[in-house]
DNA sequence: TCATGATTGGACCGCATGGTCCAGTTGTAG
DNA sequence: CTACAACTGGACCATGCGGTCCAATCATGA
């Protein structure tokens, strides 16, 4: 690869986009090179040229733009989470993000269900991409303890993964039901644990 | 595949038992007819002789199997979920069943994500999965309600998808970390919905 | 004993897939 | 203008897969 132009680039940013559609649409195993070639008219010469470790190096870079993607589509509100209302705000833009938008699956948690034990680089870089969300969340419920509306002997980490948890875990049951009742049930009552009383003694 | 003896009654079910294994460990792309085929012990033509629908229908039969199952190992806690001891104990044994045992994914919630898309009939077996368990968790609830612990306003039923949601997303996060935190943190905050005060007004 | 149907073994087929290879084209720096 | 490297096209290969087929074997009831 050595180097790359502006054209190298975006041809493979395109490449990387375009695979990640097409996992979050059918899988891993669902989704071929070839498809891959045919979607961004490109060929396979192209694909082995950004990617010299074949498809498992692909995937691993749809699983590092995605973690970011994600990131980034939860802006303005991830970096806001200091009061009840910025919370709520986050949660539907979420919401309509995973089910508005036909997503109905998550692009990390799909990558982490179907590959968590056939290949540990790609598991480390979705643990990553995890922790990272989770450092965001943990980080607006501290605020959150900053403000007395949450127990200061609460464990902001352990809060945070729940929420995730919720998220994931809410779209596990949407997905086959295609209904969104249960992710937002999910994610509600997770939520719930930023109106826990302060009450002072443990 | 008209009538079953005992002996055929007994290979199908190996074959559906070992294919829940290995699904389990590598996902439906994962597993070969030619793997199972092999672990087995049997041949091709018994594979499609119990199964003439294919690899399409074995994997139906599996997660019908798996669902049964899965509730079978809850007992006897499931039906017994009248106060918070007792559900305590059906977390740990959960836990355990996932982490403990080295499953470190659910058999169902594993299906859902893979083939929720590909294929409508498995995602409506294990939608129909999902209910049964999502069903006797919210009777758990709802004895909880009746001894005043939960409030009565609340809807068992939320209650329980977000339960179930906790398990399957802590899942998601505890299976590239190879580490039950997140599973158990999920859990834990989501069973704290039966602990909220029984207030009397809305 | 014999007939019938359930059961089993395994060779075989066609196809899709990941991956290789090399020749041609484009862009750019000197 | 030219040389070199980045880039592109697509034919080709080996393999693994789901699925088909037919012949052999076993079990059972008449």
């Amino acid at each position: 690869m050595a180097e790359l132009t502006e054209r190298g680039r975006r041809t493979r940013q395109r490449i990387v986009e375009e695979t990640g559609r097409q996992i979050l649409a059918a899988g891993i195993g669902g989704t071929s090179l070839d498809d891959v070639r045919a979607a961004t008219l490109t060929s396979k010469s192209q694909l082995f040229h950004y990617f010299p470790g074949g498809k498992s190096e692909l995937v691993r870079a749809v699983a590092e733009w995605e973690g970011a993607e994600l990131l980034a589509a939860q802006e303005p509100h991830v970096h806001d989470l200091s009061t009840r209302a910025s919370w709520e705000a986050w949660r539907s833009a979420l919401v309509d993000y995973y089910i508005g938008q036909g997503r109905w699956a998550c692009p990390i948690g799909s990558l982490a269900t179907e590959a968590a034990a056939r290949d540990p680089e790609l598991a480390a870089t979705v643990a990553g991409a995890f922790g990272a969300w989770a450092d965001l969340l943990a980080a607006g419920v501290r605020r959150m303890q900053e403000g007395g509306s949450v127990p200061a002997d609460a464990d902001p980490r352990r809060i945070a993964a729940s929420i995730l948890s919720a998220i994931q875990g809410g779209l596990v049951l949407s997905q086959p039901l295609h209904d969104p009742w249960p992710l937002e049930a999910a994610l509600d009552q997770a939520l719930h644990a930023l109106d826990a009383p302060a009450r002072s003694g443990s």
